[in-house]
DNA sequence: AATAATCCAACATCATGTTGTACAATATGA
DNA sequence: TCATATTGTACAACATGATGTTGGATTATT
């Protein structure tokens, strides 16, 4: 790498960081580029050379935390007991939480939430694909109401104070998706 | 009603119905308060006789569609065989849906997932809170969970151009819910 | 007629995105 | 190798457009 290109590579880590610092302070609207390269120490017109605007940052920032399809582990046989490849979506928030629970939150972006969601989709429809007894419309409900139901708790865990253990918010999740939320709760007959 | 309630009552509701147009094709912060007097026939000044900026709007919106406690229905035995009151959360999401589908969309607000989901938990809460067998921290999970899954469910129907009846829709939520996702899935063994 | 509200025009301020330029790093040709 | 041409980085300055405020004109209410 010549040192012009770590330089271009450095500054442009400069401002991606300076923008997610206060991104993760505020909403992304109240965030002039102006208070961006004060931050990270450029002229403002500097940050013009290396983003659009103030959102190619943020997808910028996205995209680098969007799986690629090989990035995803190959669906073989379901997985444990589970039966989804959930395990594999656990690690991935986990792996992430730090921007995940940011950009999934309440100042986040909601379009992120089917970024991922739709970036892991094909995965889990492959194991049904060729199965005939599967119904493929159904099907496609049932994905996004798990995914949906599998990012809520885990940016929910990841806000609590004092969280459950990560065995124990497994083990509630896998019992949640195998017999479902009613079973969980007893109810007065 | 005097004629000078009539009058703000109507201009307020001018610049709300303006903002909404706007608000379904682009992002909020792609909307200048010029545009939305322009689309309304007002002065751009008289807007912030009514709105303090144009988030002020939308937060005026998305107050008008959180339901208060006293709208949603009195919890008494759980209702039908679901053992939660999602029923109720159906017939809301289906009652605003024009403005849900869009507040929870991808150019929607993410705190207002939030909000709806806030205002839903202490009535289902009330249902287990004297039941000492229930793990409350636990239950606090199980209702992210829940909730999650039907706005990313209901959502996804709302978005479908050849979408399922009401009927089958709730008849796979009632499914998924009382026995799982899993066992709603053939595997090959 | 006096008071209070609705609405607007004009103003100062701030943020945006672009352009021309200084300076540093690299490539080229004797 | 050294001088020169070329490219890339960063900046200051500019034009434009959006923001929020203020003072005044107009219309309804008392």
């Amino acid at each position: 790498m010549s040192k012009r290109d770590e330089i271009t590579a450095q500054t442009r880590q400069n401002i991606i960081d300076a923008f997610w610092t206060l991104y993760c302070e505020k909403r992304i609207e109240k965030i002039p580029v102006r208070d961006i390269t004060d931050k990270a120490g450029y002229n403002r017109g500097t940050f013009y050379e290396y983003f659009v605007d103030v959102y190619d940052v943020l997808e910028y920032i996205e995209n680098s935390l969007i799986p690629t399809l090989e990035e995803l582990p190959p669906v073989s046989t379901p997985t444990g007991t589970l039966g989804m490849p959930l395990d594999m979506f656990l690690e991935l928030y986990q792996k992430n939480s730090r921007f995940y629970s940011q950009l999934l939150g309440d100042n986040g972006d909601p379009a992120f939430a089917s970024k991922l969601k739709n970036s892991i989709k094909p995965t889990i429809r492959k194991l049904f694909e060729d199965n005939p007894t599967v119904d493929i419309k159904e099907l496609e409900y049932i994905l996004e109401y798990t995914l949906s139901a599998m990012i809520g708790i885990m940016s929910f865990w990841f806000k609590q104070s004092d969280a459950l253990t990560n065995e124990k918010l497994f083990e509630l999740i896998h019992r949640l998706m195998e017999s479902g939320v009613i079973k969980q709760l007893p109810f007065k007959e």
